[in-house]
DNA sequence: ATAATATATTTGGTATCAAATCAACGTACA
DNA sequence: TGTACGTTGATTTGATACCAAATATATTAT
């Protein structure tokens, strides 16, 4: 892998190099370009980004809490290789802390949220390319937990999206039939918040969540 | 503080010098020997535990990433400091993770189980020590959360536990009124799993839960 | 063929220096 | 008076050079 390439796709560096190279290597393996299983030799990172081995010590670590990179002491770090099991764990967990994020939601939501999620709703029946409708599918979501504002439940709900996504995005985005269903319950989820039925559109989103359970790659472990 | 005194606690320094500091400054957070706001300063650890600043700066971007240390940027790091909000947030999501965990686990435990949660509900009678009393309650939930076996569920839970439980346990094991409340509703929720009631179980865990919210410390932010 | 040993590679750690950052303080100037 | 501007000092941050420990690979001897 060529990782000044990546580097590009971050941008320049500013600010802290440890931070810097954090950055690129998230978004190296958020975006799918690291696979997971792909090693992280310290050298090979510091001398393609000309930087010391010490930042690239520092980014691994934060990586691997976070639960992106895989440390093998003494041995090494890979892109964490993620397992069915724990993907569909993280899609149930997903979907409960979502239906707590609707409940929390529906009564906070105004007039002008309810119109920026149908607008989502209506750019997503547009939308042309996988990258576009991924994004469309993120920011509906995004709005949702937004207005719950807990902190926590952001931050969790985001760890789950940079950890499992890059597993879905081909089988979630790839069909057109996939897709309309994916939409279409926005749609209801959508309706269901307009109808002020917190406990309706909240089923509704966790069982949507529920729902990419079946699109896990057959082809892990 | 005394870094040597919390590196005794943790034992002597085996395998990696990092993960060693990590542990001893990992511990003293969570046990509230090292207070919210404390500053961390890179060489006084370094130098109390005789090591260089290298793995200190690791162990503190790990911390970081975990929450139990905030990093503000050329300026050092401190413990952080939770807010009343944001403690709210961890316990609305504890108890939202915590009731999936039952409606996963309940169906799956075993008469040893049953027996197992009821042993510990018996030591709860009976324990005098307030570190006794959080070990116990610990166990409790986490006989629960084992059988639920989602490693997601576990990780999270783990998580909002290091965070958040050094800012309640005064207020939760200091009166003995707020323990019977506690231990009897173990026990009913102990009695609808025996009942196989997981709905029953499950929104019983889920206020016991919630009632944390009422002990947040008043004089916070 | 297999076990033991040597060699190379990689990670992990230390010491030391240089640079950057930011807070705090003080001074000049409007 | 009080705001703007430097200066200073503490601290973090990063780099370089070097070494030690662990692991993997190759080689040799039995």
């Amino acid at each position: 892998m060529d990782y000044r390439e990546l580097a590009e796709a971050v941008g320049p560096r500013t600010g802290a190099t440890q931070e810097w190279v954090f950055r690129v290597l998230r978004e190296g393996i958020i975006s799918g370009k690291l696979k997971g299983g792909t090693q992280l030799k310290q050298d090979e990172v510091s001398a393609a980004l000309t930087v010391s081995h010490i930042p690239v010590r520092e980014a691994l670590r934060q990586l691997e809490a976070q639960g992106l990179v895989t440390i093998h002491p003494n041995r090494g770090s890979t892109v964490t290789q993620l397992t069915r099991s724990t993907l569909e764990d993280m899609m149930e967990i997903r979907a409960s802390i979502s239906y707590y994020i609707a409940r929390r939601a529906i009564p906070l939501m105004s007039a002008e949220d309810l119109d920026e999620l149908q607008a989502v709703i209506e750019e997503q029946k547009k939308a042309t390319d996988t990258s576009e409708e991924e994004r469309l599918n993120y920011k509906f979501h995004e709005v949702l937990t937004r207005r719950a504002k807990n902190k926590v439940a952001d931050m969790f709900i985001e760890l789950i999206h940079s950890n499992a996504d890059r597993y879905l995005r081909d089988a979630l985005y790839s069909d057109a039939a996939r897709r309309n269903q994916s939409v279409s319950e926005h749609q209801a989820i959508l309706d269901a918040c307009r109808e002020g039925d917190a406990e309706k559109a909240s089923t509704l989103l966790h069982d949507h969540i529920l729902e990419a359970r079946k699109y896990i790659p057959e082809d892990l472990d």
